[in-house]
DNA sequence: AGTTATGATTTCTC
DNA sequence: GAGAAATCATAACT
């Protein structure tokens, strides 16, 4: 019996090219009435025999596996436990609910090879078993053939065919992985994040630069805000374990670990972009900001001094610098201003410093040059009010780095 | 073809 | 169990 794969070539599947072929003379046994069947059943028999004992685990491992993947087990589809769980994967995402399809279209066509042979060979099994039969029946005129003696060799007849079945469901499982692994392993289909999800990432990333931690909540909000859909099937294990806590996010999850850490790692080069995303969202924060501070206060709010307006390149930037310090200052601390301003407020305060106009005017706060990173290189818990306000670390201590 | 960017996974730590 | 760091593997770019 062969079966291989042939998986050369970009599209080709794993399409087993199965042949078909007992050699040694077992099927030609088929046609032979001859004494000497009795040899080749002997020689089948000594391999036979030292082959498995009946509760084989491997057999077992492989008939778990097929069953699993839906390849035996239940005739058509809604069993299909990998069907079903590729189509629930699949869920909204137009692209790869293609790939899916694909998937399960070359599923269903290794399962049907598989029954296919299976049934070949149960057929072949019956057939040898009387061709067998009648030839012990035929020797039984001329020499004694006792029961047990047709027992030991049905049951050779038997076990030699259930290893070629081994042989199949082997060579099954193996496609059936290589399938798997082409379609579903994300790793090796990396796909990018289309370029409006990434900049909703980066808004909230930047944004939320004093702490970019986003809650299970938020995480949610942004895949969904993204329309990220699943990329890849839950790997096995994480179904098995019926944890339905695999969704989505996680890819945020992924996002933002990367984020974070690239960012660290070499800010210098990140300067730009947070800049971009930073004066992408200032426009809006300023008018939150200018709102919220009009709601709380009527008369004007301003400390006119500061220099320094004159270098942001922002609309309004002047007004939004007045409004920042007042609302830094320690007379706004507790006021009604939600933390949802506070956050715009960083983003503000990081494009001003990030163009350089931070040089006296801003109370020594260098929130946002190298960033809220602590000293071992963590993010400064900003859940706490007081890292708004604290001056803390020098300005610049680290704005040069990019070493690393 | 070589390089960089980036999403995912693995390993480790707390 | 969450996140950091290292690493892998592929997409995208030069």
């Amino acid at each position: 019996l062969q079966f291989t794969h042939c998986v050369s070539g970009n599209h080709n599947l794993p399409t087993p090219v199965h042949k078909y072929s007992l050699d040694s003379g077992g099927l030609r046994v088929f046609h032979c009435l001859s004494p000497l069947c009795f040899q080749i059943i002997s020689s089948l028999s000594i391999r036979g025999a030292q082959e498995e004992d009946p509760p084989d685990p491997q057999l077992m491992r492989l008939d778990n596996m097929l069953l699993a993947e839906g390849v035996s087990g239940p005739e058509k589809g809604g069993g299909s436990a990998a069907a079903a769980a590729a189509a629930a994967a699949s869920g909204g995402s137009s692209d790869n609910s293609i790939e899916h399809s694909d998937y399960r279209a070359k599923l269903t066509q290794i399962r049907q090879i598989y029954h296919t042979e299976l049934e070949k060979y149960e057929q072949a099994c019956n057939e040898f078993t009387t061709h067998v039969m009648n030839l012990l029946r035929e020797q039984s005129r001329t020499r004694p053939i006792s029961p047990k003696e047709i027992e030991r060799m049905v049951g050779i007849i038997h076990r030699k065919f259930s290893s070629i079945q081994m042989q199949l469901k082997q060579s099954t499982c193996e496609a059936v992985m290589i399938l798997r692994s082409r379609f579903l392993d994300a790793r090796r289909k990396r796909r990018n994040f289309s370029k409006q999800a990434t900049e909703i990432l980066n808004e909230y990333f930047y944004s939320h630069l004093s702490n970019p931690y986003p809650s299970e909540e938020a995480k949610e909000e942004l895949a969904k805000k993204c329309s990220i859909t699943v990329s890849q099937e839950p790997r096995r294990e994480e179904r098995s374990r019926g944890s339905d806590c695999w969704q989505t996010s996680v890819l945020v999850s992924n996002w933002f670990g990367n984020k974070r850490i690239r960012y660290k790692k070499n800010i210098g080069k990140f300067q730009e972009e947070a800049n971009l995303y930073a004066a992408k969202t200032a426009v809006t924060a300023a008018h939150a900001v200018a709102a919220a501070v009009q709601n709380n206060q009527t008369n004007s709010p301003t400390t006119p001094n500061s220099g320094s307006s004159g270098s942001f390149n922002l609309p309004n930037s002047g007004d939004m610098f007045m409004n920042m310090q007042s609302l830094n200052g320690d007379s706004y601390q507790g006021s009604q201003v939600g933390a949802n301003v506070q956050s715009q407020v960083d983003t503000l305060r990081h494009v001003i410093n990030q163009t350089g106009g931070y040089s006296d005017g801003l109370g020594g706060n260098s929130l946002y040059s190298p960033h809220n990173l602590n000293a071992n290189g963590g993010w400064q818990d900003a859940t706490t009010p007081s890292s708004v306000t604290s001056p803390t670390e020098g300005p610049g201590s680290v704005h040069s780095d990019t070493s690393n």
